[in-house]
RNA sequence: CGGGCGGUGGCUCAGUCAGGCAGAGCGCUACGUUCGGGACGUAGAGGUCGCGAGUUCGAAUCUCGCCCGCCCGACCA
């Protein structure tokens, strides 16, 4: 927290990017944190957010084909047990209930880490023939891994999130879906949080338990860390096989179902905050954005009913405007007792794109303050106080070229800091200070990323789309490159 | 899970070394004056000092155990 005898200030975030980011989560009345470790609560603000990033991208999952479902948390330990590599990689941070009706149960229930056994567990009940598939399923739900190092969205024991399931069954249709996915998740970072993020293939060792392949997508902090911001998952027939996933095909033989998985969590939320916050606090792009115009009275002696109308009246008038497929959002700030300037603050903090001032002056000259939040500047709109409507300006063109806006400050930045190196010493130089991410020549093989990781906490993120050059060495080992590979520190 | 720091009113903290009436500023409530970048006055409300044991005539303060948070590492989304 920052220390201010008389105020409530956050830590610059220039100075310090994760207390910034602690500070911001609690300040602007996001998140707190509950009685247990590791937990969170979502305040109304937290949560409207959240809401809002949820349905555009359970927008984009419906309208992919996919239908949504709800399976239980519980999990049976011995159909946990079926897929060993899964249970080895989770085995760690599964949290058990071994009590029920204030008796011991027979068997332990596992608290989902993850859902694939109890759907896979199901589909084997369901599923009979070719003709049957594909499921296209997902589900809205949290999940609890019991994690050592917790923080707000990043980093829970218990988190919300969206996990897509499916199952095909021809194994190209399969590929196919997780590549789809894995797209919808990079256009939805993009278009809808304005986070640019790298896409790729997944490492052997940063794949998930159970997966052919792990793809993902990466978001670059400003401390120059990674942040895994979602991941499709190529599944093979490993857990059709486990869990006993068969169906008869057109040549009536017995098959295993080729299936896939796909998840971003609220962690996407976290990130987000992270990168577009300044100083002031929050950015929030306007799509996702609760609020999306503050509007604040400037009163003075005894004219507060006439300027609060006013407000009224003009807040009315944008509302009838739509962004995005939905009213435009206005938040008129008729508290009484806080001075403008405190309320400007207030609204700073919570990142809502656009202030309006509207004092008596304004009423007189029939305009108000437009003031953007990414420059802060202001400036003059015309407003009609009879009827509420301004002129000049289009209030959903503004907010489209802020979401646009916000995008392109994240792209340039992420992109000047993608740095090719020619030693391993600048290599190292680079990811000590936090300068960004690596692009890399590597050998591909887990022996050479165990020693860079163990050397200097870097491990590769993804593999960047393009292969190395004929002849292209390896940067840590001199033997052939395989991939040209990002490599950063992660959360 | 290691290393460091911390937990006293809603928040930030003083008080702990050297045991002896629980404090300050901000915030909150009421009223008044204010209002174009974090206003001011007056009067109030608000505390099992993180939790549990122990030592003591007496514990926020000493001892032991535990819980929680932050920062930095290791591990994983």
């Amino acid at each position: 927290m920052a220390k201010n005898d008389d105020k409530r200030f956050i830590t610059p975030k220039s100075e310090n990017p994760s207390q910034w980011y602690t500070d911001v989560i609690l300040q602007a009345e996001l998140a707190d944190y509950s009685p247990v470790r590791g937990c969170q609560v979502y305040r109304p603000y937290g949560f409207a957010i959240w809401e809002k990033l949820k349905k555009l991208l359970n927008d984009r999952i419906i309208a992919t084909g996919h239908e949504n479902t709800y399976y239980p948390m519980f999990i049976p330990k011995s159909l946990l047990d079926r897929e060993a590599e899964h249970v080895e990689g989770f085995a760690p941070e599964v949290a058990w209930v071994t009590k029920g009706g204030g008796k011991d149960l027979d068997e332990p229930l596992a608290i989902r880490p993850t859902s694939e056994v109890i759907i896979g567990v199901m589909w084997a009940k369901w599923l009979q023939s070719y003709r049957d598939l594909p499921y296209l399923h997902n589900q809205w739900a949290n999940v609890v891994r019991w994690e050592k190092a917790t923080r707000p969205f990043l980093r829970t024991l218990e988190f919300l999130w969206q996990e897509g399931h499916t199952a095909h069954a021809y194994e190209q249709e399969a590929r196919e879906e997780t590549a789809r996915m894995l797209e919808q998740y990079s256009q939805f970072a993009c278009e809808d949080l304005s986070l640019h993020v790298l896409n790729g293939i997944k490492s052997d060792s940063e794949k998930f338990a159970g997966a052919v392949e792990t793809w993902g997508i990466e978001a670059m902090m400003p401390d120059g860390k990674a942040l895994q911001s979602g991941t499709s998952h190529f599944l093979g027939q490993n857990f059709a096989k486990a869990y006993d996933v068969k169906f008869l095909a057109e040549d009536n033989t017995e098959q295993f179902a080729w299936t896939t998985s796909w998840g971003v969590s609220h962690r996407i939320m976290g990130g987000m905050l992270m990168v577009h916050g300044d100083d002031k606090g929050l950015i929030l792009p306007p799509k996702v954005a609760p609020i999306h115009i503050a509007i604040v009275p400037i009163t003075r002696g005894d004219n507060t009913d006439e300027v609060v109308a006013a407000c009224q009246k003009l807040a009315a008038g944008l509302r009838r405007e739509s962004y995005n497929g939905e009213a435009i959002s206005v938040k008129v700030d008729d508290r009484d007792g806080f001075r403008p300037g405190y309320k400007f603050a207030h609204w700073e903090l919570r990142g809502v794109p656009f202030r309006m001032e509207v004092g008596p002056r304004d009423i007189e000259e029939n305009v108000a303050i437009l003031v953007d939040r990414i420059s802060g500047e202001k400036r003059k709109v015309d407003v009609n106080y009879e009827t509420g409507s301004i002129g000049g300006v289009s209030i959903a063109k503004e907010l489209d070229e802020f979401q646009a806006q916000l995008y392109e400050r994240s792209r340039s930045e992420v992109e000047s800091r993608i740095i090719e190196v020619a030693s391993y010493d600048e290599f190292k130089d680079v990811i000590s200070s936090g300068r960004g991410f690596v692009l890399a020549p590597w050998d591909g093989k887990a022996s050479t990323e165990a020693r860079v990781k163990e050397e200097t906490s870097a491990t590769t993120r993804v593999m960047a789309p393009q292969k190395p050059d004929n002849g292209v060495k390896c940067l840590f080992s001199g033997d052939v490159a395989q991939y040209m590979a990002y490599f950063a520190s992660s959360y």
